[in-house]
RNA sequence: CGGGCUGUGGCGCAGCUUGGUUAGCGCGCUUGACUGGGGGUCAAGAGGUCGGGAGUUCAAAUCUCCCCAGCCCGACCA
């Protein structure tokens, strides 16, 4: 089950890319064309991101896909951390233009640009803006969900009145929003903490990171919310006049998650014969499968859809007799349907139907009558063991060691936790020379530090997507 | 930009080191029968100028040179 093979994905995760259930044979250099199955998962999470996302406050908004060239050279760090990748118009509308645009890798400069003139008062922050979006980044070295040219996200963008205030809402956003949508959503426990100067996001004082351990052991960043000081306030002119009649720079934050969650769900929880889904994010959480069409067995198999539909459960019927059976099941479990149930001749003489469990593949009769009842109660048990599972995977593939050494050593095949102070900036350079980094830094309790400085924190470091 | 690899029916590959009948295999496809509770079985078929060019040779998928195309690994990263 999803041995590491190098830099390879799991078998069946290029079988499925193969079969193009999924996407497009790879991103190769340009942009990520999602197919409907995997942006019927996309569209799921957005939903229920969305959804947590406005609890927290922020409302949509959209801002334009080209940003003037000018406008990322602001901010310093910004536009050195990004310039590499930046896909450049130089022509339009006919001729040369005057200033060249960028295809936007990240909207902090064009938000900003508008916050400078949106924000007058302190009546008028905190300003909490998100925005569901497509971004280009020209990397080196495209990964098929994981990091492709083109990608669908959301970024968040708010300013705040104090620091303070920016912190916590930082924090908030990835506890109420990220953490508890990757946990109880995707079933993917996660680590949060700041990444280290090094890692930190290009113009941000700090980057708070959502760590998920892969099936193979390696690390996924599955979203970061950053604060970003008063950096781009300064760049930018953003200031409030405050209850004193002071101009004073905003502090803000900005925050994203990306299709990127699509390859981390396949990579947290897939096995060598497909997808397993959470229920919660599975665009079909069951499947009425007819096995032949003899005895009333089509009847049956529509009348428990119905009944299913209309207890809220997202659920297909599929009837094609005419494919064979056995490909219809692996089909979809390749999908990861949480549930099946197989409805056929044999059974249905004695009144049962079997129910099939994706996560470990039971089989068990239910009668008719109480199918319904048991397939919520399944679908429930998938939700919670793939996060058991997960969580189970995680905990027994990371150790604690006190040397750079060992630590390099563990992370071959999962994370070590390692005292921040003997590893220090150098130490991070040696391990970036062997592949591994450090994915976050914690408190010795898995608590969230104030900041990277605090004293006896611990660095979890492992090799990453 | 460095390092490595591959081009052979629709798809995935073997054959090449050591040149030699008619270039094989799996999947898919066509036809028929039997099947049908996990990608079925049996039988009969269709489908290839071996990436392109030049050369060596009695003889080239195989050896040599040139060209073209694609992929993988490293640096970058949501």
């Amino acid at each position: 089950m999803l041995t590491p093979r190098g830099q390879d994905f799991p078998k069946w995760y290029q079988d499925v890319v193969a079969k193009g259930e999924l996407a497009d044979n790879g991103p190769v250099r340009g942009t990520m064309v999602i197919r409907p199955y995997a942006f019927a998962l996309w569209e799921r999470m957005q939903a229920e991101l969305d959804r947590r996302i406005k609890q927290a406050g922020a409302q949509n908004a959209y801002f334009p896909l080209f940003i003037p060239e000018s406008y990322l050279r602001r901010e310093a760090d910004h536009v050195e951390g990004f310039s590499p990748e930046l896909a450049v118009v130089t022509h339009a509308g006919g001729k040369e233009l005057d200033e060249p645009v960028v295809v936007r890798p990240t909207s902090e400069t064009m938000v900003n640009s508008s916050f400078a003139k949106w924000i007058q008062s302190h009546r008028d922050l905190p300003l909490l803006i998100n925005q569901w979006a497509n971004v280009v980044r020209w990397e080196l070295r495209p990964r098929l969900f994981l990091r492709t040219t083109e990608f669908l996200w959301q970024e968040g963008h708010t300013a705040h009145a104090t620091r303070a205030d920016a912190t916590a809402y930082a924090e908030r956003i990835l506890r109420d929003v990220y953490e508890d949508f990757m946990v109880e959503v995707l079933a993917i426990p996660v680590l949060t903490g700041p990444k280290t100067a090094r890692e930190r996001f290009a113009g941000a004082i700090n980057t708070l990171t959502c760590e998920a351990m892969m099936g193979d052991g390696k690390a996924l960043q599955m979203g970061t919310s950053h604060e970003l000081g008063q950096n781009f306030a300064r760049a930018f002119d953003i200031t409030y006049s405050d209850e004193h009649g002071e101009r004073t720079h905003v502090w803000q934050t900005s925050w994203g998650v990306s299709t990127r969650l699509v390859g981390g769900l396949i990579m947290a929880h897939g096995d060598d014969a497909g997808l397993r889904l959470p229920p919660a994010v599975a665009p079909t959480q069951v499947v009425v499968l007819v096995v032949r069409d003899e005895a009333g067995v089509a009847e049956t198999a529509a009348s428990l859809g119905r009944e299913l539909a209309g207890t809220g459960v997202r659920v297909v019927v599929d009837d094609h007799i005419d494919v064979g059976f056995g490909r219809r099941s692996v089909d979809w479990e390749l999908k990861g349907v949480p549930v099946r149930l197989e409805v056929g001749p044999r059974d249905l003489a004695e009144g049962r139907v079997t129910l099939v469990r994706r996560v470990d593949g039971t089989k068990e009769p239910v009668t008719v009558a109480e199918a319904p009842g048991r397939v919520v109660a399944a679908l429930a048990e998938a939700q919670r063991s793939l996060l058991v599972e997960a969580r189970r995977r995680r905990e027994s593939s990371t150790i604690d060691v006190e040397t750079v050494e060992d630590a390099i050593e563990a992370a071959r095949s999962g994370w070590a936790r390692v005292p921040w102070a003997v590893v220090g900036d150098e130490g991070e350079n040696h391990l970036a020379g062997k592949g591994v980094t450090v994915r976050c830094l914690q408190r010795a309790d898995g608590g969230l530090p104030a900041s990277g400085d605090e004293a006896d924190l611990v660095a979890v470091v492992g090799r990453a997507y």
